[in-house]
DNA sequence: GCCATCGTTTCACTCTATGCAACGCGTTGT
DNA sequence: ACAACGCGTTGCATAGAGTGAAACGATGGC
């Protein structure tokens, strides 16, 4: 809801982005261990023993002590009858609450449970973390031959549908920053790992305002997205939809692509965004 | 509860007696502080300040510190402009890892999937833990009214349908132990708060194969459920369909039943169980 | 201007967390 | 059968990780 506190007409534009961050570093051993520990149990075989730990560094005593310290808040289980480990619904739990709690994890599955109707392919929506997407909703299509699981997983952002759409929309200041730091390693022959071509790849997505992932991550796999933008005008996710390149074919992709556009806008002004139409002033505010 | 984690508290370790417990029970302070910050994080408003996590009874100092500290594993997230923490999305991932890593939680959603287009309502399915049955998996119906989001929730069994259908598949003595300990509070006028009734509800569920929640935990929603058996032929899960009771009326039941019986066979069967048929198995008792 | 609030840092002290070694116990090998 | 091993568990002494109080700066309100 907008703040009308005072009859003034100045916006307060917040920027704490040069205040109080914290400069020094903190960690804590103990943190640190625990969750290497849960993520060991999300790598290899699903149950682990004990013993397994000393894989990952941690002494079979401190490994016992943190299982059952970790156990007791649900964030590992062990096993009934073979008394191995493995992670915990507990984690589960929060997990769900993470994206539950973003505002885009709200009200946009039945956006995309729409977009599968209309395309008759899979949907997904992803944010930016850092330099990669994580995909946080999905909503499958009937069709018999089906994505591997995404969701929770995250990708690159240079050579994905979601990742281009975003990293095409954000400040130019910022995209530099990110082409600066990213090594683009090749995923498939298709994958763009030439910076100049990314970028004026990046031009064209940003011009007609939609992205393609021509087999750039996944050979065989072909998928266009487009930008989600929240209150103040910036991109903070993306939808999408992919399929094999057989249903996906070269000239039904500016029809498909339309779509995904289209729900991108209905989500992006359920955020609060004014739309396209604000687009016109170049300094508007 | 925080009032034992507030500084300056002494806290006593507590040691378990030598009795015949063979296990000691381990914990630590950081780790339990740093899980009631991530739950405390689950909370209320979306974003926190430092500040705010002395509602926690964490000092803010150490509040700092170990909101840091997770932040740097992606536990939690600061906010660009506002500096505010909320969670983070790499618990997401871990939290999506432990289902996936469940056998069921592999294969079923096609099940589930199946099962919404015959019944045309909401299938989920849970597992139990501990006292309470948690829902791993979910397909929605395109009816508009939709049920409350319950993936990553737990619900108390006594008062749900999957719980109901588990509690009445499982080991006679294991049903005791529970039943011994659980407090059956009144969700709804419905709700089977006497233990004797309970017994009895489980064990029609027990010879008829599927258990039906009357409104039970929620006024107005009827769903109906079936167990999930392992290799071993332990339950190890239930499916169920639920909707609000003017779609499901009781006439329709024992069809919806059917369905839903059948889909958790499916996925039994999947799951290495012989089925129905290998009743007759030889080391029957 | 001053005061209030919030985030950050420093510092000395305490108790947590740790590694090591030894113990039970079941399994394997000879 | 006994011995040797592997695994999970526990006791213990010690290092140093983690802690809270207080001081410090930086904002914003009045």
């Amino acid at each position: 809801m907008a703040s009308q506190l005072s009859p003034g007409v100045k916006i307060p534009i917040k920027r704490v982005a040069k205040g109080p961050r914290p400069r020094k570093a903190y960690s804590s051993r103990l943190l640190d261990r625990s969750i290497l520990l849960l993520k060991f149990l999300a790598q290899g075989p699903v149950e682990k023993r004990l013993s397994d730990f000393s894989e990952a560094g941690l002494h079979k005593s401190t490994a016992l002590r943190l299982l059952d310290a970790l156990r007791r808040h649900r964030f590992v289980a062990v096993d009934e009858v073979t008394g191995r480990y493995r992670l915990g619904l507990g984690l589960f739990e929060l997990g769900l609450a993470a994206v539950s709690r973003l505002d885009v994890g709200q009200f946009a599955p039945p956006f995309l449970d729409a977009l599968v109707a209309e395309s008759g392919e899979t949907a997904s929506l992803g944010i930016l973390e850092g330099t990669d997407v994580v995909y946080i909703l999905r909503s499958e299509c009937a069709q018999p031959l089906r994505l591997p699981q995404s969701t929770g997983r995250s990708a690159p952002a240079y050579c994905t549908g979601i990742g281009k759409a975003i990293l095409a929309h954000m400040e130019p200041d910022r995209l530099e920053t990110y082409l600066a730091d990213v090594t683009l390693l090749s995923r498939t022959p298709r994958t763009l790992t030439d910076r100049e071509a990314l970028r004026q790849d990046l031009r064209r997505v940003r011009a007609r305002g939609w992205s393609l992932d021509d087999e750039e991550i996944f050979a065989g796999l072909r998928c266009v997205a487009a930008p989600i933008f929240d209150l103040e005008g910036r991109v903070v996710a993306g939808v999408s939809v992919a399929g094999p390149t057989n249903r996906m074919p070269k000239d039904s992709l500016p029809l498909v692509a339309s779509k995904v556009v289209a729900t991108a806008n209905q989500i992006s002004r359920r955020l609060g965004h004014p739309g396209r139409a604000g687009k016109a002033s170049p300094s508007a505010n």
